[in-house]
RNA sequence: GCCGUUGUAGCUCAGUGGUAGAGCACUUCCUUGGUAAGGAAGAGGUCGUGAGUUCAAUUCUCAUCAACGGCUCCA
């Protein structure tokens, strides 16, 4: 006999190979019948895989990230036996459950076929009908030589090379219907359980993810224990769909591309420009408290400067070709800080004059690969919050953890409290290629910066090959609505360029020494940061950033004296308001106020002007009751100054 | 850049091997209406671009450009 115990404490006595599915079925078939895996020991198991030694056990079902994790996997594989029954010869790489997006894929070679959407929906079909006769998945453990003769058989150098890697003793192969598969597992009972499909995608996948290795087609796909919950996925789909910044910045008119104009340059409109206007006069009150000084450069640079920089052997791909003029190579500037440090050098500096922190919503051009694009998230044409701070080594960890803190008042502005900070390193075997070569270098800055966080006591993840060329950053990552990540903001360390800019400062004992520089963009670049936004407030945007922050309603023309008084009030007060002065019945001029999303309406009949007052409406909210036209400003202004979030 | 999908009026989308349609938006007129769409009329598109097949192409084929979903890459 072993015992069990149960994660309420609860030890329970079974037979030596008992299986976490017998377990389930001693205390009720229904659990029984939705237990996907087991935790045993800490390890996700099979629930059909016999224990015979004492454990803790939990069983996991849906409702546990382990079990939709398991269930995903299995249903990779059932979509490989389908896969291989309707294309027969096609070779496998690997097929994962992913979070984000939640589901799974299988990478998978399939020669010459050129798969089509068409494709998918055979391929669903044919999943629907192996799910149905509930197979089970068989696990099977092998000696390595023999799985490699398996696959050599077979002529599957994507399996042989995952061997490679795997130890001996510790092989094991799932099969369920007439696929098998080398697996590590766990997978869940039968394919019984998988009662809804949805196939979501076709797309290509460089083997091991390095571009110069071929491309597979790599299938997408999600599926539930029913059909309810499929379909409850697909709207929560369409709900984000609308929120999406796309969708929203035609909506509301915040911005525009051209194809004239070119791939992934921006064009802001009026109302995003208003956008644009307030957060820069938050940027600069913020640095302005902070000690930075303003600078504004050119959008060029001579080639020699991006060599000293090192931009030029270390970013290249990244930045538009140069122009020639006057026999000399131009390039347009990926980045300002070049620029920044030919500013530092301009005068002398001594100690006394660090920190020296200045700043500039610099404009910068990156080439970014065309199929990289994305909405306001990735562009061509870039305006970034930036900042440069030159410092002694004493200074670091002042500067350092202050720009930290600006991050942390700018997202308190805007209610940001989803993102992840992410310690971005250097990757060791990259020296050289991709990051500077200083080795010792990279060793104490990273220190450094950890040392920051840990005393700051802000949680982070540690991320490898994630750097800048020139040092460890801390990027914050935060999700679109469609799942994919962003660096939305960022904090950098540089060691390198004060160095290749012989920048220097004079110490308090006259001798000479190379400031380190930090470089920073907490509100990144205003097109990802609009672009989050958007998204953030689903449209809603808070009064102060609002490009129209009223809209006043005239019932019918006989009261337009009123509203043009009233507008003019709102005028002088710095509000900016809009009149709808339509011959339009007042519930169309309320819809269209509402779309639009300005958050206060102001509807005004025969009522208001007989009392001198106001009725008001809140979008999204309805009427909120009157007021008078000085109590209005009074609120609206003091909304607008404080920055509030509306909520 | 690579794999897949898409491209028809300002927007959202129907549609066809015989040179196109709806709703909203727009213009004009009627209506002056109290908290999410009042009515009528009108105007608007060489069907992304270029080539090919065909008596005939918006429709079929190829190329190209762009957008979208991924991969790689990144603020």
């Amino acid at each position: 006999m072993i015992n069990i115990t149960l994660p309420d404490g609860a030890v329970k006595q079974f037979e030596k190979g008992v299986t976490a599915l017998d377990v389930a079925k001693s205390i009720s078939e229904g659990l029984a019948r939705k237990v996907l895996a087991a935790n045993v020991n800490g390890q996700v198991w099979d629930a059909t895989r016999p224990l015979n030694e004492d454990a803790t056990l939990k069983l996991l079902t849906w409702n546990d990230t382990e079990g939709k994790s398991t269930f995903w996997h299995s249903s990779a594989h059932l979509m490989a036996e389908a896969v291989e029954s309707l294309f027969p010869g096609v070779k496998f790489w690997v097929g994962p459950a992913t979070v984000n997006p939640p589901g799974f894929y299988y990478d998978i070679d399939f020669g010459d076929k050129k798969l089509t959407e068409e494709d998918l929906a055979k391929l669903e079909k044919k999943m629907n009908e192996l799910a149905k006769q509930s197979n089970a998945y068989v696990r099977k453990e092998m000696p390595k030589n023999e799985a490699v003769e398996y696959f050599a058989g077979k002529g599957d150098e994507y399996k042989l090379d995952l061997l490679q890697n795997l130890e001996d003793g510790k092989i094991t192969f799932y099969s369920q219907g007439n696929f098998t598969d080398l697996c590590r597992g766990p997978h869940i009972p039968n394919t019984g359980f998988i009662k809804a499909i949805k196939l979501t995608n076709i797309a290509g996948a460089y083997w091991k993810g390095d571009e110069k290795n071929k491309q597979l087609t790599r299938l997408y796909g999600i599926t539930f224990p029913s059909q309810k919950e499929l379909d409850e996925y697909l709207a929560l789909l369409e709900e984000a769909k609308k929120r999406d910044h796309r969708k929203l910045g035609k909506e509301l008119g915040i911005y525009t591309m051209d194809d004239d104009v070119g791939q992934g340059l921006i064009m802001w409109l009026p109302n995003g420009t208003v956008i644009i206007e307030e957060l820069e006069k938050l940027a600069k009150e913020t640095e302005e408290d902070g000690g930075y000084k303003r600078v504004v450069t050119p959008h060029i640079a001579k080639e020699s400067m991006y060599l000293t920089s090192g931009h030029l052997p270390y970013y290249a791909d990244s930045m538009y070709p140069p122009m020639e003029l006057d026999g000399e190579k131009y390039y347009l500037k990926s980045m300002n800080c070049p620029h920044h440090h030919k500013i530092f050098a301009a005068e002398p500096k001594s100690y006394r004059d660090l920190p020296y922190r200045i700043a500039e919503y610099g404009t910068v051009y990156r080439y970014e690969q065309s199929g990289e694009l994305f909405g306001l998230m990735r562009v061509r044409c870039l305006h970034m919050n930036d900042a440069h701070i030159y410092c002694t080594k004493e200074q670091f960890n002042d500067e350092f953890r202050a720009v930290n803190e600006m991050y942390l008042k700018y997202f308190k502005i805007f209610g940001v409290d989803k993102y992840v900070m992410r310690l971005s390193l250097h990757s060791p075997e990259k020296l050289g290629v991709k990051y500077v070569n200083e080795p010792q270098l990279w060793k104490e800055t990273e220190e450094m910066v950890r040392n920051v966080l840990i005393e700051s006591n802000i949680p982070y993840v540690e991320v490898q090959d994630e750097a800048a060329f020139y040092g460890p950053k801390i990027d914050v990552q935060i999700y679109s609505v469609i799942g994919r990540e962003f660096t939305l903001a960022t904090n950098q360390v540089d060691f390198s360029q004060g160095r290749s800019f012989k920048l220097q400062y004079t110490t308090a004992d006259n001798s000479a020494d190379t400031p380190l520089i930090i470089h920073r963009a907490p509100l990144g670049t205003h097109e990802r940061f609009i672009g989050f936004l958007l998204e953030h407030y689903a449209g809603k945007l808070p009064v102060w950033l609002s490009p129209v922050q009223v809209k006043i309603l005239p019932i019918s023309d006989k009261f337009l004296d009123y509203a043009h008084d009233v507008k003019a009030k709102l005028r002088k007060a710095g509000v900016r308001v809009e009149m709808d002065d339509r011959s339009e019945k007042i519930g169309k001029k309320i819809r269209e106020a509402e779309l639009s999303k300005v958050p206060y309406m102001l509807v005004l009949g025969e009522k208001e002007v007989a009392e001198g007052r106001l009725s008001v409406r809140r979008q999204g909210k309805g009427d909120t009751g009157s007021l008078s036209v000085d109590e209005f400003i009074g609120t609206i202004v003091d909304e607008i100054r404080e920055r509030k979030s509306g909520e």
